[in-house]
RNA sequence: CGGGGUGUAGCGCAGCCUGGUAGCGCAUCUGAUUUGGGAUCAGAGGGUCGAAGGUUCGAAUCCUUUCACCCCGACCA
C-alpha cells in the first residue's frame, strides 16, 4: 500500500472532549471519527486494525471448533417476550416499530435468536454438542458512552453460543473457550488476566472475565501472586479476620464530634484509626423478608467499602435511603447514625465480617454532632455472630483459596466467558431426545469478546508520547517505508519501490509513504499511527547499499544491507 | 435520570465580566524557496459565534428557553 492510494488524516491535537489516550491517540491517528454519542465511523485506517483483531478471533474460533454463522441484528420483540427479557432487560435495549407497528429490537446480545435457531434444528443428542458464533455489530443503548468506542453504543462483538446434552460436556466446552481467549489474548499480543466474575443479569453458574491490564481500567481486580486465585473485585471474597473478636475493655461513652460527619474526620478527631470505626450505609430494601424492616443500615469498617453486588446477594433488591428516611427511622441526620439502640422492628442491621470482629469501636451515636466510642458487639447493641461478606477486598487481605494475600490491579474487560446452563433453554423450550428418547432441556454456554473494545484497550496498553505502539499482529500496517526526497532522487525512488513490491510480495503489509512530504512530517505520522516498523530510504545510506531499520520501541536506527532486510523483517516479525 | 462543565472556521483556543466592523495558532488552497524530525516567505478561502426567543439604536457578549457534547455516580464486550 502506498500512502498516495490510502486515506490518511492525522490531527497534531486532539479534540477535547475525548478523555482517555485511547481515545485521543484513535482521533488523532484518524482510525475513527464520531457520528453521534458513542457511535463512531471506523475510517480506513482503523478498520485495518478491527479487522486484524477480528481476523484472530475467528480463526481461534473456528481452530477450537466453533462454527460461524451471522444472525440478524433486527429481532422481532416476541422472542425477546417469550424468554422475559423484554421487561428485564431495560432501557439499554434500544426497541422500535416498522410500518406495521409491530414491535423489534435491535440486538444487544443473541441468546433468544440462538436459541430459537437451535431449538428448530437440532432434535437429537446426536447433533450434540454444538457451538455457534458470529462477529457482528451490537448495539447497546449505553447510559452513558465514553472513552471513544471503549464504551460505544455501536460496537463490534464475536458472540459464541453453545448447547450441550450434560453440564459436564458443558463445562468441557468452557475450558476449551478459557484456552481458546487465552491463545486469543495472547497472540493479539496484550498483557491480560482471566479472572473469576459475578455472573450479573445474564445469570448461570460460572463465569470468567478476561481483562486487558490497564491503570485507566474500569474495573478493580483482584488476584494473589502466590495461589493464582483472580477474581473481579464485584466477585472477590473478603474472609473474616484470622483472629477472633477482641474482649470489651472499655465503656461506651458518648462524645462530642460537632461537624464530623466523616469516619475519617471522627477518627482523627478522637485519635483512632480508620479501622477502629464503625460505617452505617443506609439503604431501602425492595423486598425485606417476613416481619423485616424495610429500613436497614449495612455496617462495615470505617476503612472499607460497600460492595453493592455482595449486599444485593445478602438482602435483595436496594436502593441508598434519602436523607429524609433516615431521619424518619433514626432521629438523626446522616454523619452521626449508628447501630446502637435502635428498634430491631424499625430498623434492620447487616453487619460485614471485618466490622463485626471489630470490639470498643466507634460509631455514630444517632444524635446530631455525637459519635459513641468503646462500642462491644453483645453488650450494648446485638451480638451479630461472624457477620456476612459485604465490602470489597483490599490490598494485602489474605486470598480466599487460603494461601497468601491479595493484590489489585485494574483491567478492561475485553472478554466473558458463561456457563449458562438451562435459564433460556429453558424459557424458549429447547430441547432435545437422549439416547432413551426422553425429551432433555439443553446446557448452554456462552462466549463474548469485545472486538472493538479491543482495539481501544491495546492503545490503552501500547502508546507512548509520538502515538501509537501496537504490536505487529494488530497494527495497520506491519513495515513503513519513509523515503527521503522520493521526488528527487532517482536512486532513492527505485529502492523504496522495489522494496514495497518485494515486502509485499513477501505476503508483508507495508506501507510506502510516497507523499513527497518533508521527513517529519512522514516520521511523525507513521510513529503516531503506530507501524511497528519502519525503514528510512536515503542517499546517504544508499551510497553505502544500505537501508537505515528502526522499531517503533528502539532507541537507535540501524543500518542494514539493501539485499538483506527483507529478510530481517521477516525475522523481527516472527519474532514478534 | 441526578450533580458539575463546555458550545466561536476542519482541530486547538482567545474575545464575553465592562454590548459597538469576529480574532489567533494549526490545517486547507495558490506561488516561490526548501527537503534526514511536524519548513519559510508572500497571498487566498473558510463563521447564520449550538438553536430559538427577549432586552437594546446596536448582542458572540446581558436575560429566558432549548439542544448537543464532556466529566462524576447506577451497566457491560
Amino acid at each position: 500500500m502506498r500512502t498516495s492510494q490510502f486515506f490518511l488524516s492525522t490531527l497534531k491535537e486532539a479534540p477535547s472532549d475525548a478523555e482517555v489516550v485511547s481515545h485521543k491517540l484513535m482521533l488523532r491517528a484518524g482510525m475513527i471519527r464520531r457520528m453521534a454519542g458513542g457511535i463512531y465511523t471506523w475510517m480506513p485506517l482503523g478498520l485495518r486494525v478491527l479487522r486484524k483483531v477480528e481476523r484472530i478471533v475467528r480463526e481461534e474460533m473456528d481452530r477450537a471448533g466453533a462454527i460461524e454463522l451471522s444472525m440478524p441484528a433486527v429481532q422481532p420483540a416476541e422472542l425477546w417476550q417469550e424468554s422475559g427479557r423484554w421487561e428485564k432487560y431495560g432501557p439499554e435495549l434500544l426497541r422500535f416499530r416498522d410500518r406495521h407497528l409491530r414491535d423489534f429490537v435491535i440486538g444487544p446480545t443473541h441468546e433468544e435468536v440462538i436459541t430459537d435457531v437451535v431449538r428448530r434444528e437440532v432434535k437429537s443428542y446426536r447433533q450434540l454438542p454444538l457451538h455457534f458464533y458470529q462477529i457482528q455489530m451490537k448495539f447497546r443503548d449505553e447510559i452513558r458512552p465514553r472513552f471513544g468506542v471503549m464504551r460505544g453504543r455501536e460496537f463490534l462483538m464475536k458472540d459464541g453460543y453453545s448447547f450441550h446434552t450434560s453440564f459436564a460436556d458443558l463445562q468441557r466446552e468452557y475450558r476449551n473457550m478459557y484456552d481458546t481467549y487465552s491463545r486469543i489474548f495472547t497472540r493479539i499480543g496484550l498483557a491480560f488476566r482471566a479472572v473469576a466474575a459475578d455472573t450479573g443479569s445474564i445469570g448461570g453458574t460460572g463465569s470468567h472475565e478476561f481483562h486487558v491490564l490497564a491503570d485507566s481500567g474500569e474495573d478493580a481486580l483482584a488476584y494473589c501472586p502466590a495461589s493464582g486465585y483472580a477474581a473481579n473485585v464485584e466477585l472477590a471474597e473478603a474472609l473474616a479476620p484470622a483472629s477472633p473478636r477482641g474482649a470489651a475493655t472499655a465503656d461506651l461513652q458518648k462524645v462530642p464530634t460537632p461537624g464530623k460527619t466523616k469516619c475519617e474526620d471522627v477518627a482523627e478527631l478522637l485519635g483512632a484509626t480508620l479501622g477502629e470505626t464503625l460505617k452505617a450505609v443506609a439503604v431501602m430494601r425492595a423486598e425485606p423478608g417476613e416481619g423485616e424492616p424495610a429500613f436497614t443500615l449495612l455496617l462495615l469498617r470505617g476503612d472499607h467499602e460497600l460492595n453493592e453486588i455482595k449486599a444485593q446477594k445478602a438482602i435483595g433488591e436496594f436502593r441508598f435511603a434519602h436523607e429524609e428516611e433516615i431521619i424518619e427511622h433514626l432521629g438523626c441526620r446522616p454523619g452521626y447514625i449508628g447501630p446502637v439502640g435502635v428498634d430491631p422492628a424499625r430498623v434492620g442491621l447487616f453487619v460485614d465480617r471485618s466490622a463485626a470482629a471489630l470490639a470498643d469501636f466507634i460509631c455514630g451515636a444517632n444524635e446530631e454532632g455525637f459519635h459513641l466510642a468503646g462500642a462491644n458487639w453483645g453488650r450494648d447493641l446485638p451480638d451479630p455472630g461472624a457477620g456476612i461478606d459485604l465490602r470489597n477486598v483490599v490490598a494485602g487481605d489474605p486470598s480466599p483459596d487460603g494461601a497468601g494475600s491479595l493484590e489489585l490491579c485494574r483491567g478492561i474487560e475485553v472478554g466473558h466467558i458463561f456457563q449458562l446452563r438451562t435459564t433460556y433453554a429453558k424459557a424458549l423450550n429447547c430441547s432435545f431426545l437422549d439416547e432413551n428418547g426422553k425429551s432433555q432441556v439443553m446446557e448452554m454456554g456462552c462466549y463474548g469478546i469485545g472486538v472493538s473494545r479491543i482495539v481501544a484497550a491495546a492503545i490503552e496498553q501500547g502508546h507512548d508520547e509520538r502515538g501509537i505502539v501496537l504490536p505487529a499482529a494488530i497494527a495497520p500496517f506491519q513495515v513503513c517505508i519513509v523515503p527521503m526526497g522520493m521526488a528527487k532522487s532517482a536512486a532513492v525512488r527505485e529502492a523504496a519501490e522495489k522494496l514495497h513490491d518485494e515486502l509485499a510480495a513477501a505476503g508483508i503489509d507495508v506501507l510506502l509513504d510516497d507523499r513527497n512530504e518533508r521527513p517529519g512530517v512522514m516520521f511523525a505520522d507513521m510513529e503516531l499511527i503506530g507501524v511497528p516498523h519502519r525503514v528510512v530510504v536515503g542517499e546517504r545510506g544508499l551510497a553505502e547499499g544500505k537501508l537505515e531499520y528502526k522499531g517503533r520501541r528502539d532507541a537507535d536506527a540501524q543500518m542494514i544491507p539493501v539485499g538483506a532486510m527483507v529478510a530481517f523483517l521477516r525475522e523481527r516479525l516472527c519474532a514478534a
